[in-house]
DNA sequence: CTGCATATTGGCAGCGCTGCCAATAGGAAT
DNA sequence: ATTCCTATTGGCAGCGCTGCCAATATGCAG
């Protein structure tokens, strides 16, 4: 006979609310009126009640709750990746706020891809959250129909270029690219070029690359060589970009990077083949990753408040805020790089 | 009048399947038979049910679903941080799996405090999951109680040094640390510090710390200082930690860090310091992160396999494996900074 | 001690969907 | 054409909890 561990059965035939109220000697409603601390019951009801619970184990059933009560108290984040930090911090803002009121944050990954996407934002909505997080304010039709149908409240994050469903939270993403370009010009820099990753899919970094060209252009120093990634972005990939474009364009005297991710890698690459920073190639980055503070040489980027947008947003949600669109900015580190 | 966005209005009296199936002409169970492809049912219905389905723009509530046939598809993930890289790799790892599935995540923070973990779990029973995905094997009596209990699957990650509550899938912290001990003295190394962050929270750390100096005072070169930051591990404070040992023992000849963030720390306080590596300072980590490998020289680390062991943990949930322990082992890289 | 307002409490009908089972329909075999 | 078997289908009772409402208890002024 096997002894151990679970034996693959399904035991406890789970405590319901019935069987505490009898436990009790209460009825169901009480029991449910003292366990959501809602209505009135004596101190007496409320300690037999407890006991009761304490005794027999209970753990309310949610999902009978939330059918009951049409209220899930479920967030649901679709985001594009779990290896680009940004959405990790954008959750933990997000959960920390949300966990204080007692909702519960579901997520799921779409890789950058909008049928993904689509896909994604049909199961969470089949949960009937309260509401749905997601990056940015690019989605396919059938996402924007879904959602606007779905009546819960939606809230896109981290981008602000362009027009919202319901509530936004974010910066803009043209204008820190903007600041960018404004930077390395008044920084004397007139040979810049960009390391980026796919920025069809990541369309907040095809933004920025897009402003931040248009910036350099529109100071009569277009950029002189760029070199895209095909994936995802990369340490890996950011030195592999810089190690490319500067076979090709050698003459360049800085790097503007699709992010922090690939400015460390061209940062490592410089550092490799003894490129001095900034004076023969300077780095220019964004995200504000805490890693690119620590380097000898500080990165010259964009911080970017990502837990901070998932605090606002979560804070909206609870709050059943009206619809709008809130900026929170970013802000230029000059570093060290750059 | 205000035309503009959401106005705070819950439109739809959402579609029920009662509502599909009047809208097709069919009995209740009909559509729920087609929409989940279970049962039989001609195609000449199951076109009309996909019609009205399409025409009502019907999306199924698994919150009905789930409390009618007592399955929610809904994995709970209770997690110390999504600050720690590990965390969010083992999601993506599982995430995938059970996506492909047609399972949701739902996760929780604890923030490495066991009371949290606590409360996190409850409130996870609390949607009946299918199975709860822990860190480690070190949980509070009630955790443990609760979790029993539940009738549903549990599974501990990345940890194997202890005895598992159901299904554990990882590998053993102290066979890492040894395996760390050993290579730094077989490369020579006799002055061996320690530069760690909270070793009582983060248990694993604690444990390979433990094993680490096990293993050197095995073979007579116990450890020679060490440094412990309180908080969480971060780059900013391996640099402090390294910084703050070296003052107090300056004739260290190599470091272990409890992770690569830490380690990465270190080895920038050496590039800033122009402390030679591995030359006059050996520096060695632990995850095997990506960044760690691009830097100028790779950082020698243990690789640990995250991701699989999200996948793997996902697919025993899936395939409602036995109680089993699952060892995925990990992967020492010699890298060039020891 | 009586009457009325207020505090507590229990009963019970769903929430929207699934599972079970009986009913009907469509064919093949006789 | 009739019978039997199988493929389809509809009906309906819950799943466990909440919301509403009526019923009962309690407290206090009169």
């Amino acid at each position: 006979m096997d002894f151990s561990g679970n034996m693959n059965v399904k035991p406890q035939t789970t405590v319901t609310l019935a069987e505490v109220a009898e436990a009790a000697g209460v009825g169901e409603s009480t029991v449910s009126r003292v366990l959501r601390n809602h209505g009135s019951f004596s101190q007496k009801t409320h300690d037999r009640v407890m006991a009761a619970v304490e005794r027999l184990g209970y753990v309310p059933n949610r999902i009978a709750g939330a059918l009951a009560s049409a209220g899930s108290r479920l967030v649901a984040f679709v985001i594009p990746s779990l290896s680009n930090i940004v959405f990790p911090d954008v959750l933990r803002g997000a959960g920390g706020v949300l966990e204080a009121s007692h909702y519960q944050s579901v997520f799921a990954v779409t890789d950058y891809d909008p049928g993904r996407e689509e896909a994604m934002v049909a199961a969470m909505l089949a949960w009937r959250p309260s509401a749905v997080m997601l990056a940015g304010l690019e989605h396919s039709e059938g996402t924007a129909k879904m959602l606007r149908a779905s009546g819960c409240r939606v809230v896109e994050l981290l981008d602000l270029d362009g027009t919202a469903l319901d509530l936004a939270v974010g910066f803009s993403n043209a204008a820190a690219a903007r600041a960018s370009a404004e930077f390395m010009l008044r920084r004397g820099y007139r040979r810049i070029g960009y390391v980026g990753h796919d920025l069809v899919r990541d369309t907040r970094a095809g933004k920025r690359f897009a402003a931040f060209c248009a910036a350099l252009e529109a100071e009569g120093k277009p950029l002189v060589g760029r070199e895209i990634h095909a994936g995802a972005s990369s340490v890996e990939a950011g030195r592999l970009g810089l190690e490319r474009l500067l076979a090709r364009v050698p003459d360049l005297d800085a790097i503007y990077f699709s992010n922090d991710d690939m400015a460390l890698g061209g940062y490592f690459h410089c550092m490799a083949r003894g490129i001095s920073i900034p004076s023969q190639l300077a780095i220019f980055g964004y995200n504000g990753l805490d890693i690119a503070r620590v380097t000898p040489q500080p990165l010259s980027t964009i911080r970017t408040p990502r837990v901070a947008i998932g605090q606002v947003a979560a804070q909206l949600v609870l709050d059943d805020a009206p619809s709008q669109t809130i900026d929170l900015g970013f802000e230029l580190i000059e570093g060290e790089t750059a």
